[in-house]
DNA sequence: TTGCGTGCAAACGGTTTGCAGGAAC
DNA sequence: GTTCCTGCAAACCGTTTGCACGCAA
């Protein structure tokens, strides 16, 4: 429900850039926010395929290249091969991946705040850490 | 000459292990050693291309997916969509890759270790961090 | 002589693009 | 009515694979 209302909301903002509203971008928009996770461009494309099964995942691949350049969303490389995406109003967080359960947990920002803070002061390097992968092996399978 | 020298020994290695030394793949570890970046599947051809034309890019990847099996070559996803390889021996780096300007610059592992440490300690997640890429923006651009 | 390694060409999978027709405004 | 957006199909690009030949051992 909330969800809803988020994608109305920014459906409006949206109309006052002057895009237009077209019901593959309102759907595309909703299966953003309704996603807890981060959802890759085909699950996208499932997703709204469920409701309004012709279109096309060029027409996906184009609104999120939009929504990038507004600052809506956000796109990582999770190096599975493909981007995933993610509403850029929830908030920065990292994954840690496991390489052999292939499961992923989500980390606070803080464990990353320290390192933030030594790349600018011994590089004068600015990170924009927003989503960050890590690979190795997560408690269970190190059992 | 150290290059050289190291990949013929790498080689002796490699027969001792039952795989055969071909040219292209003394040639293919001689470009991986003698790069001091970490070079993509397309770089290693071009310089292995130059000494002997008609090595093809699939024996490159089939030969760099030996050396990862071995552990002798990393291999890593530095963002530019294509992978990037570097010998294991040259030890564990990081980079900082500016969005602006786009050049990279390689860190010292220390401020990663603390990360490494609080990963651990919180999660349980034992990261395994060779080789990371972080994006953002450098001290030039900053200024 | 054996079978591993290679070149070639084609397939692959995610992403991008050109184009003409259609919908939002 | 105009312009932007879309569906379609094909191109794209890095990587992988099947196959038959050829060379290292």
């Amino acid at each position: 429900m909330k969800g809803l209302k988020r994608s109305k909301e920014v459906g409006e903002a949206f109309r006052e850039l002057g895009y237009r509203l077209t019901p593959q971008r309102q759907l595309i928009l909703t299966a953003l926010q309704q996603s807890d996770d981060h959802i890759s461009a085909e699950d996208i494309h499932a997703r709204v395929c469920a409701k309004y099964p012709q279109v096309n995942i060029s027409t996906v691949y184009r609104t999120l290249e939009l929504l990038k350049g507004l600052g809506l969303v956000t796109e990582t490389d999770l190096g599975s091969g493909r981007f995933r995406y993610h509403p850029a109003e929830k908030g920065h967080h990292h994954h840690l991946i496991c390489e052999q359960c292939g499961n992923t947990i989500e980390t606070a920002e803080s464990p990353f705040l320290s390192l933030k803070r030594t790349l600018l002061m011994e590089y004068g390097f600015k990170a924009n850490i927003s989503h960050l992968a890590i690979f190795g092996r997560c408690a269970r399978c190190r059992r």
